[in-house]
DNA sequence: CCATCTTTGTGCACGCGTTCACAAAGACAT
DNA sequence: ATGTCTTTGTGAACGCGTGCACAAAGATGG
């Protein structure tokens, strides 16, 4: 029998559950003002509060991590920095790609933010041959042509994705060929990757559109169901799940 | 306004899960590019692999809202999409303000996508006295100081915000002061707000961290299973430049 | 050294979301 | 009409995430 070796796949292994690990960088964040005003440790309340999370969530989180904090004092506020840094692998250097350097990659490559945390941007990327030379957030722009190379000489893991929605398969599929192991893409897409790769979406037409959802929904409760444009929705009536029929296709 | 209905068992009353709404937009854009090929029905199974879901998870997404399907052939896209776009509301005009015209800012502003989907971008807004006037994306920058007359003149309750960090909670105030009851938030901070009002965020350095904590996980797991658990400087950085992380153990 | 007080760490219950699996519904052919 | 075949709609089981509530741990003061 192995030494600790569970039958459980990695995922377990390490234990900490992917809420958790969304939540981290929110604490860290909060963690690092507390930092810069020197204040020594934080309580679990203090701490959730400036987060916006519930405390025993926070706790709970932690004990994930470990057992960090001392009972009837709290977490001491710079260790707790360094090891939810060292658990998101922030403190070693990841370089980055962007690639699609318009309007959005243009912005994105001027975020302050980017470098703050480890992350360098290493490459902006761009098909458009204009484009090729010019600097853009003192970083000169690069033609795709030489994306595999730029990628393996910078050892790159990291890619982000800025371009027209029609592109950024294709441009996923060549990232992921040079040995990039994470996207994050901004275009409307759904991208379909190998197993091991991971992908995050960022998009705002989403986000808009479910913002909508609860507009509409607080407007209608005030004016009392006013709407009826094509016959009323069935109330998904919870014991009669068939029966009603009355939706017209429209063929 | 909002006359102390402030409760909140809406959501169960219009009886669609969260989890659903934020999956509706996904099967709308599958649905739209169908429709402009001219596809007349398409199975769940289908839809599915479009929106990179599961099936039955997309089937009991529909149920909620309602029985549009035809057993043996599946949904008819046109359909399909008259229903999703009005439960989310995007058969109506959502005027939307931008506040914070910078680089993220006038990249929102010059995004095409926006009013693809009913939002409309009524105004753009900035404290930079230099901005006033300035048109960006064909619309000219007001100033901060005009907010709530921009917000209540146009009708806006959904509003974006691009500013720096240390602005958004004020920006924010103000805008819900002026009636805005949803919020897009770009600036890394936790916003509070009054019940009523919804808030989501898209926070590009969370989506960064994540993503390096599932880089980090992986490349551990490639150098075989021992990894300290405490303490010591974490080892697998080949060509880390940082060297520094002094912080040691407290006590 | 003991009492008290603060705050952590976690057992537990609950609700939400996901997925499987299948009966029923309907299209289509004969 | 009847049978076959496809695909929906959903019951049920399961796992994950959340939050309550509390015992235990440790600090602090006498
Ligand atoms: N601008 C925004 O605020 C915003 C918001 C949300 C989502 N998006 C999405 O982000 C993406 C980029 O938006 P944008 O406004 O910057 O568009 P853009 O047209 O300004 O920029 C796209 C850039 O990608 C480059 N490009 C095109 N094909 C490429 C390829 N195959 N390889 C490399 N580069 C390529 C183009 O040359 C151009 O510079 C789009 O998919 C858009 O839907 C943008
Ligand atoms: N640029 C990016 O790609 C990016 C990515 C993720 C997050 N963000 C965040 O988005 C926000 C904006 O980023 P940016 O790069 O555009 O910054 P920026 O400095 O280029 O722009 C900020 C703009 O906000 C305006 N502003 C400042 N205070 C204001 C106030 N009180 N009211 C109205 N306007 C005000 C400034 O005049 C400026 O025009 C920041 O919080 C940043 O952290 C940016």
């Amino acid at each position: 029998m192995a030494t600790g070796r569970t039958h459980r796949p990695a995922t377990r292994s390490r234990g900490i559950p992917e809420a958790t690990v969304a939540r981290l960088p929110l604490y860290l964040r909060a963690l690092t003002a507390l930092s810069e005003r020197s204040v020594p440790t934080v309580s679990s309340e203090e701490l959730a509060a400036a987060a916006g999370v519930n405390s025993a969530k926070l706790r709970k989180d932690f004990s994930y991590l470990g057992s960090y904090g001392t009972r009837g004092v709290g977490y001491d506020v710079e260790y707790l920095v360094y090891q939810i840094s060292r658990e998101l692998g922030l403190t070693q250097d990841w370089p980055v790609v962007i690639v699609g350097i318009g309007n959005l990659g243009a912005a994105l490559a001027n975020y302050g933010g980017f470098a703050s945390r480890g992350f360098r941007v290493a490459a902006l990327i761009d098909a458009d041959p204009a484009m090729a030379g010019k600097p853009v957030a003192g970083i000169p722009v690069q033609h795709t042509d030489d994306l595999e190379k730029i990628i393996k000489d910078n050892g790159v893991s990291i890619g982000v994705i800025a371009t027209p929605a029609g592109a950024a398969q294709q441009v996923c599929d060549r990232l992921v060929g040079a040995g990039v192991t994470s996207i994050l893409n901004f275009a409307p897409t759904v991208l379909s990757v190998p197993d091991g790769v991971d992908v995050r979406k960022v998009d705002l037409s989403i986000e808009l559109q479910i913002l909508a959802f609860h507009e509409q929904r607080k407007a209608g409760e005030e004016t009392a169901g006013e709407e009826a444009v094509t016959a009323s929705v069935p109330k998904n009536t919870p014991k009669g799940p068939d029966g009603d029929v009355p939706v017209v296709m429209p063929a």
